[in-house]
DNA sequence: GTCTATAATTAGATAGAC
DNA sequence: GTCTATCTAATTATAGAC
């Protein structure tokens, strides 16, 4: 997603060395991504301006169409950025069993859902925000990160949880739903409630509920 | 949360009757709101125009402006409208028993708030859309719509389902979750599973999978 | 009441200086 | 590589004709 440089490394810049002008466009270039992911997480697509963006981090506009060209395409950036962040925190250590006791080792497995949500609840906002239209955007995010995350994780609901084929999809949406909502909406769930989701004890608390929900 | 209009019913228009005139006001308003609120729905408060609204209702941007007013007071009087009208669908028939099990009116209370989230998803939008942003739109959304719903719903948790008070958050929002995100993401789910969450069927499995799963 | 025209702002994208 | 200045289009809100 970051665009080839190496025609910019040019008889001129190679004097002082490609690898520092590189790694400052590499820097620069993930400090947008940084800003647009929590802007766009936030804000949604349309309610993010790239001036907004560069603002928080700490750039100009013009930065923006050098490194990115697009919106969109700074877009895609962000969301690899996301996933490729969520593959290292979520997907690599939810199918490693830790305990013999098989229905222990699902509700650990759900654990460890519920507190990845309270930590990127932009996951749940990407999701709810691209998912309820069908245009390229959804497109996109589904034929390159949603669907291998999916499949291997219908693998495991199927093979180490024992659910069938047609419940998945209930199965998948349910635990989404179910495990996120509260943090998604930690603002309105704090005025609403009184109780702040966000604290260790309350992602603790929510985590357990909806483990010995699913798995009783 | 329409204005206020015995002032623009003047002498002049009087002779031609105040009724037809103020009827067809609240025809025009009416299906101004109505646009605005399938707009805001898919698309956000940030991501809809006032133009394309007034495009939908088959008028002019004007005429919002002459209405409302402000973009902001059309979108509390597009909330206004979708709750009302979830008022009568959901909130007055769910504390109603219709069988002498327990269990089974707390199932039956479940699925039709299953069913009420794939009939609307705006609900659930508007909910995510709103509630993660701390601001005066969500303070306004709380104090008028969520606060009194929220309090009954909870009476009916505490009492008829026998809940702890500490677990309300809990049940609220994973429940609205379980229930909602399936139908909330219908063209992701298609896409990605194949399945149709919106098909009568599939509602209403989706219905008996999280109302078995709440209450076992 | 309804509509067109337009003012004032803001958006994404571009050009060019350094 | 970075930044400022600017273009074009779209936005909300306003003014005024009918």
């Amino acid at each position: 997603m970051v665009r080839d440089d190496s025609k910019s490394e040019n008889a001129a810049s190679a004097k002082s060395g490609g690898t520092a002008r590189s790694k400052k466009r590499e820097e620069t270039s993930a400090r947008i991504v940084h800003a647009a992911r929590q802007s766009f997480a936030k804000r949604g697509f349309h309610g993010t301006s790239t001036r907004d963006i560069a603002s928080v981090a700490g750039t100009n506009q013009g930065l923006i169409t050098y490194h990115f060209g697009t919106k969109d395409v700074l877009w895609r950036a962000a969301a690899d950025n996301l996933f490729e962040e969520i593959g290292e925190r979520l997907f690599d250590r939810l199918t490693q069993p830790q305990s013999a006791d098989e229905r222990e080792n699902a509700r650990e497995s759900i654990r460890e859902f519920v507190r990845f949500s309270a930590e990127y609840p932009e996951f749940f906002w990407l999701m709810v925000d691209e998912g309820k239209n069908a245009d390229e955007r959804l497109d996109w995010l589904i034929s390159t990160h949603l669907r291998p995350r999916f499949e291997a994780l219908s693998d495991y609901m199927l093979n180490a949880l024992g659910y069938a084929e047609e419940d998945l999809p209930h199965v998948y949406y349910t635990l989404a739903g179910a495990a996120s909502l509260i943090f998604a909406v930690a603002p309105e769930c704090r005025q609403l409630t009184g109780i702040d989701p966000l604290k260790k004890e309350t992602v603790e608390r929510h985590a357990d509920f909806v483990a010995r929900l699913i798995i009783t």
